[in-house]
DNA sequence: GACCTGCTGCGGCTTG
C-alpha cells in the first residue's frame, strides 16, 4: 500500500469521504498516526453514513474492517447517541467481542459514545446498566440476543427503538450454518418489533461468491446489498508438499492383537523432526486436523525441545484445552518476544487476531480449499510471501493392500486441492438446507417473547418474509402439528400457539439460546461390552468401519435413541484404509481435478521427491487399472466404482444401490460393491431406467438423519427433505450413473 | 475417528 508523505491528512488528497467523518472521528484517526485511511475504509464512508443501504465490507484478515464499518457509525452518533441502543454488533466468538470492545472503547471514549459488550461472561450488573439506560452500541454473541429475545421480549421495542445499525463481523462464519439461519431470524425479529429495516454491514474474509454472501445478509434482496471489496491480491506463495511412507496397518487386526508401543510410530517422528528443524526460532501455526493429532504433535515437538536443551516452542492448541491454557498460547505467539509455534486444529482458523506467522505447516489432508485458503491467509501478512507446507502420510503397500491406497487418494486429493487453490477456486459455503431445527428454535423463542401466537402470524414473521421462506404454508402446518404431537406446542381455545409441556422446559434452560447442539456421546458396544463413548456428527451407516482404541470395527447396528453403536471386529484382510482420505464434504470439483490429476502427466514443483514417487506409484495404479478408460472394475469378490464426483454424489450412488440391495462401502471417492460385476452393473443400469427417484425417498436406509439440535422433534418427512437438500446429489448421482455405464 | 462456536437465574457462599 503506497503512502501520501506529502501530505499528513490521512484522508489524501484524493479522497473527499474522509472529510465527511465528524470531526471528533477525524481527530481520532490523526492521533492514532495513520497515514492514510485503507481502501475499505475509505469504501465504507459514503454508503454507512448515509444509511439507507446493506452493505458488505470484505477485505482479508486485519485489514481494518471493524475500523471501516465504525468511523462512519461514530459519526453518525456523535452528536447523540442516547434514547436506545443505536447500533448492534455481533460476534461469533466471545474472545473477539472482548478484542472489539478494547479497540471500539478507544474510538468511543472522546466521543461520549457508550459502548457495552453482553455475552455469558458479562456481569449481570453491566446487562442490568444497559437495559435501565440504553445508548450507544451494543457488541453481543447470536446466543446472547437470543437470550434477550426470551428473557425480554416485551421491553425489546424499547431497547432498540433508535437503532440505525446492525453490523455483523466474520459473517462468512454463519453463512450456511444453523447459527447464521439463526441469527438472520433474529435480526428479522429485531426489524418486525420495530417495524422498519435497519441497515445491516457484513465484515467478512474475501469470499469467492459475494452474492451469496449478499443474499445471507439480506435475504430476499441480496441484489441491492453494496459490494465493498478490497482484495489485496494474492502475494507470493511458497509451497511445499512432502510425502511419507507409513507402515501398513492391515497387519493389526483385533483378534491378533499387540501391546500398544510406546510413543508415536516412527513416521510421525519423520514429520515432527522436519517440523522442528524448519520451524523452531520462528513464529509458525501447525494445523494438525483432529485433536488427537493436535496433542501427538505437540508432546512430539516439546520433547525434541528438551533434548536440545531449549526452552519449548510448541504449545497445542484445541476446544477442548482450558480457557487459560488456550489464551496463555495465544499471547506467547502475539507477544513476538521468543518464538512460538502453536499446533491447532480450526481454532485458529479465524476470528482472533494472532498477528501474522512466519509460515504454515498442514499436516494431513485439508479439510477444504476454502479452509486451506483461510489457513494460508494468516502468513506472510506484511508483503512477504505466505509459506505453506503439507505434510502428507501414504501407507506402504503390501500385496492386500486396497485399491484407495494404491491409488494414494489423500496424496492426489491434496495436489488437487493446491491446484485449485493456485488457480484462486475455493468451495462456496453451503446452500440449500431448509434448517427445521432452527425453524423449531425459532418459533418456540416467538411464542416466549409474546406469551403466544397466532399461526399465521408465525407463518408470516418466520417463513413467509423470514429466513425460512422455502418452507410453504402445507409444509409449516405439518411441522406445527408435529410439534403439537411432541408437546412442544399446545394450542389455545382461540387458536394462539402457546408453548407446550416440553416446550416450556426446553425455553427455560439455558441451554436453549444456542442453535447448535453439543456433540452427543455415542456408546460404542462389542459382543455385550462397552469399549467407551464417541462423539458422533456425521451419518452413521450399518457396514461403516471405525477405529476405536488403536482397533479397527464394523457396525452392526446403532440404536439412535438410547445412542449406542454394536459393533463387530473388522474381518481381517477387509480393512480398507488407515485414515480418512478427507475429512468433511468432498466438493465434485475437487474429484474432477483429482482425475485430471491421475491421467496428466505434469510433475508439480512443490512436491519433493518422496512425494514424487507416491504420484508416480499412484499414475501407475490408474494405468494398470485403464480407469482412463473406463469407471468399473472388478477385484476379487468386489466391485469399485469410480464416480470422480463429490462427496453428495458418492453417498446418493451409494444409498440408491443398498436399496436395490447390494452391499455399499465409499472410500473417499471410491464405491466398493460386493457381488459380480454383471450385478452391479446391473442395478446401475436399472436405476438409468428409472429416472431420478424423489430425493427423501432415497433417505430410507440413512440411520440416523436427526443430526441438528431439535431435529428430533421434526416430522420424518420433513427431516428427509432437509437431508436430502443438505447430503444428496439426485441429479448429479443419476448423471454420473449414465457415465460410469459407457 | 473433524473441527468450532454459545448459555440464565438463583441459591449459597465469602468478604468488606
Amino acid at each position: 500500500m503506497s503512502s501520501h508523505p506529502s501530505s499528513s491528512d490521512p484522508g489524501g488528497a484524493a479522497s473527499s469521504a474522509f472529510h465527511r467523518l465528524h470531526p471528533q472521528v477525524r481527530r481520532w484517526v490523526w492521533t492514532q498516526g495513520w497515514k492514510e485511511l485503507r481502501g475499505i475504509q475509505e469504501a465504507a464512508i459514503v454508503p454507512i453514513l448515509e444509511g439507507t443501504q446493506d452493505v458488505i465490507l470484505s477485505a482479508s484478515t486485519a485489514s481494518g474492517k471493524t475500523e471501516a464499518a465504525f468511523l462512519p457509525i461514530c459519526s453518525r452518533l456523535a452528536e447523540d447517541a442516547g434514547g436506545s441502543v443505536r447500533a448492534i454488533y455481533v460476534g461469533p466468538l466471545k474472545a473477539l467481542i472482548n478484542d472489539q470492545f478494547e479497540r471500539l472503547d478507544g474510538l468511543c471514549d472522546g466521543l461520549h459514545i457508550p459502548v457495552h459488550r453482553w455475552h455469558g461472561d458479562v456481569s449481570q450488573g453491566h446487562k442490568a446498566r444497559l437495559l435501565q439506560s440504553p445508548a450507544g452500541i451494543l457488541l453481543i454473541t447470536p446466543e446472547s440476543l437470543e437470550a434477550l429475545f426470551i428473557r425480554q421480549g416485551s421491553a425489546l421495542a424499547g431497547l432498540f427503538s433508535g437503532l440505525e445499525h446492525i453490523v455483523i463481523d466474520e459473517l462468512h462464519a454463519f453463512i450456511g450454518t444453523e447459527r447464521g439461519c439463526q441469527l438472520q431470524s433474529l435480526l428479522h425479529r429485531v426489524e418486525l418489533s420495530l417495524r422498519r429495516t435497519v441497515p445491516r454491514v457484513g465484515l467478512s474474509a474475501t469470499l469467492g461468491d459475494m452474492s451469496l454472501a449478499a443474499e445471507f445478509l439480506r435475504p430476499g434482496a441480496g441484489a441491492k446489498v453494496r459490494l465493498c471489496n478490497s482484495d489485496s491480491g494474492g502475494g507470493e506463495l511458497l509451497l511445499q508438499l512432502r510425502g511419507y511412507r507409513k507402515r501398513a496397518p492391515d497387519a493389526r487386526t483385533p483378534e491378533e492383537d499387540e501391546e500398544p508401543t510406546d510413543g508415536p510410530p516412527e513416521d510421525e517422528h519423520d514429520v515432527g523432526a522436519h517440523l522442528f528443524k524448519t520451524l523452531r526460532g520462528t513464529h509458525n501455526l501447525v494445523f494438525a486436523n483432529s485433536r488427537a493429532n493436535v496433542e501427538l504433535y505437540a508432546d512430539l515437538l516439546r520433547r525434541r525441545c528438551e533434548d536440545a536443551r531449549l526452552p519449548n516452542e510448541f504449545f497445542p492448541h484445541h476446544g477442548n484445552l482450558s480457557k487459560e491454557l488456550r489464551e496463555e498460547a495465544e499471547a506467547a505467539l502475539k507477544a513476538k518476544q521468543r518464538p512460538v509455534s502453536l499446533v491447532c486444529t480450526t481454532t485458529l482458523e479465524m476470528g482472533i487476531d494472532v498477528g501474522s506467522v512466519q509460515s504454515i505447516a498442514q499436516v494431513g489432508v485439508p479439510p477444504s480449499v476454502s479452509s486451506l485458503r483461510q489457513r494460508l491467509g494468516r502468513s506472510g501478512r506484511k508483503g512477504g510471501p505466505s509459506v505453506l507446507r503439507l505434510y502428507l502420510q501414504e501407507a506402504e503397500l503390501t500385496s492386500t493392500s486396497p485399491l484407495p491406497d494404491q491409488l494414494r487418494v489423500r496424496l492426489v486429493q491434496s495436489v488437487a486441492m493446491l491446484e485449485l487453490l493456485l488457480t484462486n477456486w475455493f468451495e462456496p459455503p453451503a446452500s440449500g438446507a431448509f434448517h427445521f431445527s432452527t425453524l423449531v428454535q425459532q418459533l418456540l423463542s416467538l411464542i416466549a417473547q409474546h406469551g403466544g401466537v397466532k399461526a399465521g402470524e408465525a407463518f408470516l414473521a418466520l417463513c413467509h418474509e423470514g429466513p425460512f421462506a422455502r418452507v410453504s404454508r402445507e409444509d409449516f402446518v405439518r411441522f406445527l402439528r408435529g410439534l403439537g404431537q411432541r408437546e412442544l406446542l399446545s394450542q389455545s381455545s382461540d387458536g394462539t400457539l402457546l408453548l407446550g409441556s416440553v416446550g416450556e422446559r426446553l425455553v427455560n434452560h439455558y441451554s436453549f439460546y444456542a442453535a447448535f447442539a453439543s456433540v452427543e456421546e455415542f456408546r460404542l458396544v462389542a459382543g455385550g461390552r462397552t469399549l467407551g463413548t464417541m462423539p458422533f456428527d456425521q451419518p452413521l451407516f450399518v457396514g461403516a468401519y471405525l477405529i476405536f482404541g488403536g482397533r479397527r470395527w464394523r457396525v452392526l447396528a446403532v440404536q439412535g435413541d438410547e445412542k449406542v453403536v454394536e459393533l463387530e471386529p473388522a474381518p481381517a484382510g477387509r480393512v480398507p484404509v488407515f485414515e480418512p482420505t478427507g475429512v468433511g464434504r468432498v466438493h465434485d470439483r475437487v474429484r474432477e481435478q483429482m482425475r485430471a490429476i491421475y491421467a496428466g502427466e505434469g510433475l508439480p514443483r512443490y512436491l519433493d521427491a518422496r512425494a514424487l514417487e507416491l504420484l508416480a506409484e499412484a499414475r501407475a495404479t490408474f494405468q494398470r487399472w485403464r480407469l482412463g478408460e473406463r469407471s468399473i472394475v472388478a477385484s476379487g469378490m468386489e466391485v469399485h466404482v469410480f464416480p470422480w464426483a463429490g462427496d453428495a454424489v458418492v453417498h446418493t450412488l451409494a444409498l440408491a444401490l443398498q436399496a436395490r440391495g447390494l452391499s455399499v462401502q465409499t472410500l473417499g471417492p471410491v464405491l466398493s460393491v460386493a457381488g459380480p460385476q454383471a450385478d452391479v452393473e446391473g442395478a446401475l443400469r436399472a436405476l438409468v431406467a428409472e429416472g431420478p427417484p424423489r430425493a427423501e425417498s432415497l433417505t430410507r436406509h440413512v440411520e440416523n438423519m436427526a443430526l441438528e439440535k431439535h431435529d428430533g422433534f421434526v416430522p420424518e418427512d420433513l427431516l428427509a427433505r432437509d437431508y436430502a437438500a443438505r447430503y444428496l446429489d439426485v441429479e448429479g448421482a443419476w448423471r454420473v450413473a449414465r457415465q460410469v455405464l459407457q
